[in-house]
Parts: structure tokens; C-alpha cells; sequence
DNA sequence: AATTTGCGAAACTGATTGGTTGCGTATATA
DNA sequence: TATATACGCAACCAATCAGTTTCGCAAATT
């Protein structure tokens, strides 16, 4: 089953959970007294989350509290980087990729 | 039904896709070579593509090129932005967001 | 000790997805 | 004009997914 990262970032909820634990861990009810959904729901997509180590789970008494591990989402700006290269490139120079284009097409 | 620049990274194959055409402009046909896949499937993902505007046609007679629209991967690198801030902050200052997680652990 | 609360896990369901096959159309070539 | 090629689109199928319901467990409260 394909869960990485990308896949963890591509549902809005998932995308809302992971801002709102980005500054303070929370409990799965307290995530979904955020939105307007279960706590299973929620839960559902914390496992997602924790599958992908984007999340970390710390137990404190029967509460569990769910923290961001922000270090992971720097995998998505590793992803991204080749891609500034590109852009960055275009912006300061000559736009090369339009100018192969141009030629292909004579 | 979503259909947005993050949905559209999630799939592997599709990330493929984009690193691909991201120097060069190629038809389904071409992109479906360098895979171990059919030209239909490839075109499927485009037609993803296209849909969230990652991608742009370029008709050239009977052959269709597809490119990558660069800006539009900016979103991606925009949406990073609030959590470049908490980790580059980690990386200069005390770390905070520990210091509330411990203070709730009494 | 009994009840409440916070939670994960499993079972189920309807929606969505990735991929294949087949068809129709337009361009190129013979 | 007939054939081959490049492609999009629609139909189909098996796999996966998101969300709900139900259950059981463990910690807290009474």
C-alpha cells in the first residue's frame, strides 16, 4: 500500500489536521471538535498521519496527544527543490524550456 | 470531487510524470515509454493534470506535447510556508512548541 | 465497585481510483 | 482514397478509501 508523505497531504482534512497540530499537540477529540466530524473520522486519519511518521502519538494518562514531526514535511520541500530550480532558473535567465519547445515546433 | 495540485502529487506515477515533462515537453505516447504503462493510463493521469493546471496542451499537428505550468507547483512551496517558519525557528530559538507539550505534561 | 470517558480496532458501505479495452476522430502517409 | 498513427473519451472492473457503527479496553471519576 503506497503511504507516504504525498499521499498523507493530498486529503484537506488531513491538510487541516496537520495545521492545527503544528503549534500544539491534540487529542483526537479535540481535532475533531475542530471540524465538523467524528472522532473515528479524525482517528482514521491520525493512523494515516502516524503510518507516514508525519505524526507522533504521546500518551499522557488516557489522553493521547498527537504532535506534528514538522521534520517530515522538509521531505516535501526536498521533493520541491528541483523543481525551484527550475523556476528560479526562469526567472533570473533566459526561459530555456520555452525556447526547446518553440524549436520543436519549427 | 477534488481535484487539486495536492491530490495530483499524491500519485507516484504522476510525480513521475511531472519530473519528466518538467525539462522537456512530450506526447502520452513518448511519457508512456518511459514507463512501464500504457499510453491510455498515462493519458488519464495528464487529463489529472491538466484538470488542476499542472499541465498545459500543446497541439503540434496530429501529436499533442504536454508541459509542465511551473507556477503552478509554486502552490505547493506556498502552502510549506508556515511550516518553514516553525522550523526555522526551531533551528534558531528555543524550541517552543516542546516547551508547551512538556508544560501540559505538568 | 460501578460508571463515565478517551481511545483503537474491526466490520461494513458507498464513493473514488488506477488501469484496461474499445470506439471515434483527426492528421499523416502510401 | 485507403491505411496507419496519435489521441481523447466512455465504459468497465478490481482495488482502495473515507466515513460510520459497533465493540472492547484502560484510565479516570463517582
Amino acid at each position: 500500500m503506497r503511504r507516504d508523505v504525498f499521499q498523507a497531504i493530498a486529503d484537506p482534512t488531513r491538510r487541516a489536521i496537520i495545521t492545527l497540530i503544528a503549534l500544539q499537540a491534540m487529542t483526537p477529540n479535540a481535532i475533531a471538535e475542530h471540524f465538523n466530524t467524528t472522532r473515528q473520522a479524525v482517528s482514521k486519519h491520525l493512523r494515516i498521519l502516524t503510518e507516514c511518521e508525519l505524526v507522533k502519538q504521546k500518551q499522557k494518562g488516557r489522553e493521547i496527544y498527537y504532535q506534528l514531526e514538522i521534520n517530515k514535511m522538509k521531505e516535501i520541500d526536498q521533493w520541491l527543490e528541483q523543481f525551484k530550480k527550475i523556476w528560479e532558473q526562469r526567472f533570473n535567465q533566459l526561459d530555456n524550456l520555452l525556447l526547446t519547445i518553440k524549436k520543436q515546433e519549427k
